[in-house]
Parts: structure tokens; sequence; C-alpha cells
DNA sequence: GTCTATACACCGATAGAC
DNA sequence: GTCTATCGGTGTATAGAC
């Protein structure tokens, strides 16, 4: 990928983290970047172009970002808090939340092929976490009531709550919130 | 309130449920009211007026809402599906998330007074949950793994965030995903 | 309380020169 | 690949008549 494109891909992804997608413009985009927009425009005609772009590109760098995680030499309730810490990695370095989350709130807004985007990118998410879960089970380290898949989803979506809810009153909450969430995993 | 004022204020909060704050304007509610933008302008002249007053709205019906669960004669755990099928009707009832949820995902987009109310909101929710918790205890019925604040904390996020999934993927995971969160709480 | 009319900023987007 | 210039549309907001 040219080097230009990366960049606007980038600052629009930390700025759909911060503000929502709907809430940054090219206008934005320009002043940041030093160019003008019709130079973004040559990048990204249309904002939906952009808006795709940037879902591959979160999707390219979450399944990068798990599979590093599933290839470390690590148990699995190590390879849960790598996970968490992805989050909290988020929310400390300046008010921002899971990008997909906020694509999620935003749902009613953005075109049908963002919103299927964003579906793939939370299947891949629970695929993983389903993944570290039935790990932890055989290491004998997770014990889990009910249905897995629904454990999974439950993870998932209970950490970009949690992560919307610190940002607003108190960032620290978050990984107190993740800790309470995963003790419901340990068997002891 | 006049009934004017409470209309626009009503349509207002569907709105912020299905689009959130910034993605509804005074275009919107005047063609679905039948009266101009300017006639919007004499009950809330500037819009973070009107969005005040949608928080105060918002926190009084959920407070009377929590009230009325608290007061009824019947279990905390009945008390707790009362509380979650308060979730379920909005997004059965037309891709509705939780209207505190889409205001948390614009924080930064928001101003400052009405992201102090929405703070106030969630307090509110969190204590009567907390309440139907300790109330869960007493009664031998809710078994709770470390702090019972940070639980009712992990609790009111994770619904928020199992909504916001479920109106993308799957309307129907919302009520799983809730009964998979509140598993944890039985003791057997 | 509602209207018409209007102001002004910003939005996404395009044409065409360099 | 970047620029200037510009378009039509929409956003919030106001003035002033009825």
């Amino acid at each position: 990928m040219e080097n230009r494109k990366k960049q606007i891909i980038e600052l629009s992804i930390e700025l759909v983290k911060k503000y929502g997608y709907d809430s940054f413009s090219y206008a934005t985009l320009s002043k940041e970047l030093g160019i003008t927009k019709a130079s973004i425009h040559h990048h990204f005609q249309r904002k939906d172009d952009l808006g795709l772009e940037l879902c591959s590109y979160i999707h390219a760098h979450m399944v990068k970002e798990f599979n590093s995680i599933l290839s470390k030499k690590n148990c699995a309730k190590e390879k849960m808090k790598d996970y968490l810490n992805l989050y909290a990695k988020m929310i400390e370095t300046g008010d921002k939340i899971c990008p997909i989350a906020s694509l999620q709130a935003e749902a009613n807004v953005i075109s049908k092929e963002m919103r299927e985007e964003v579906c793939l990118i939370d299947d891949a998410e629970n695929d993983f976490i389903e993944t570290v879960l039935n790990l932890g089970i055989k290491e004998n380290d997770f014990y889990i009531k009910g249905d897995i898949k629904l454990e999974a989803l439950l993870i998932t979506s209970a950490l970009k709550g949690a992560l919307q809810y610190s940002r607003i009153h108190d960032k620290n909450k978050y990984m107190l919130i993740a800790e309470q969430l995963t003790l419901r995993l340990q068997s002891f």
C-alpha cells in the first residue's frame, strides 16, 4: 500500500476510536496531514471507500494481533491477559475506545457494506476468544458455565461496553471491570 | 412540561437510540413532527439545550423504571429479569440500543454538560443493580465473586455492549448473552 | 407557538491546472 | 499526487411577521 494511503487510513482509525466515523471529515484529515481535501479524495474518492478500507485494515491488524497472542508459548490465562491489554492500551493513549464498538454504535448511519465488514471483524474476535477459552479448559485453568461460544460473545461485548463506560467515567475502571469479568473463568 | 416539548424530547430519545445524538437534526425532528425547524428552536434554542433536557428526561424515566422494579413484591432473580427485559424491548422495537450507550460512544463529541448528565444516569443504574445484587445475596439466590460494586459495573456495561453487538448481528443474541452473564450469579 | 426567510459554516464531492 | 476553485446539500441558528 502506498505510504500516503496508509497514513490516511491509520489517522482515520484513530479518529474513529476517539470521535466515531461520522464525526470526522476530509477537512479534519487534511488539516492534520497538511494536504488538501481534494488530495484525500484522490486516494479515497468517496468517504465510504475510506470507510471500507479502514475496516479491512482494522480486520487485518486485529487478526495479526490475535495470531501473535496465539503463537506465544504461554498459557491461556496469560493469553487472555494479553488480549485485555490490547484494549487497555487504547483507553490509556487518549480517550479511545474499540473502533469496532464505535462503528457498532453508528450501525444505522454507516453503509450496509461497512456494517458487513464490522460483523466479520467481530466474528474473527469471537473465534479468537473461543480458541483461548478452549485452551484454558484443556489446561484446567478455565471453568466455563454454559455455552462456550456464548461466553466468548459475552467477553468481547462486555469489554467493549466496559471501555465505553470507563472512557466517560474513569479510565482506571476498565481493567477492574475486565478482571471482574474474568473472575468467572476461574474454577477455584 | 408542555405537550410539544415532551413530544420533541421523546422523539429525540428514540432518534438517539437508533442513530445517535449527532446524527439527527432539527430538520429530522421537524419533518417527523410536521412543524418547522424554527418552531423547534422556539422550544430548545440550541441543540445542546435539547440534549441536556433529553438527558434529564432519560434520567427521570429510568429512575422511575428502577423504582417500579424495586417496589414489586418479587425476588431479586425476577427483578434482574425485569431489568434485562427493559433493554430487550429497545432492540425488539426497531434497531435501538441503550440511549446512554449511544451517548457514551459520542463522549468526545457531546458537550461537557451532557457528558456529566450521562455519568449521573450511569451512577443511578449502577446503584440500582447493586441493590438488586445485595437483595439476591440475602435471599441466597445470588453468589458473587469479588467486589459487588464492580460486579454491578460489569453487568450494566456488559449489557450495553451486548445490545450494540446484537443490533448489528442478530437481535436474538441479546437475551442469550444476558442470560450467559447472569449465569455467574447462580450459586448452584 | 408557529411560520417564512435567511445567514453562515461545514459536509462530501468534482473539474481542471500543475 | 497535489493544488485551487467551486458546487449542491445540510447543519445550527436567528430575525421578524402572524
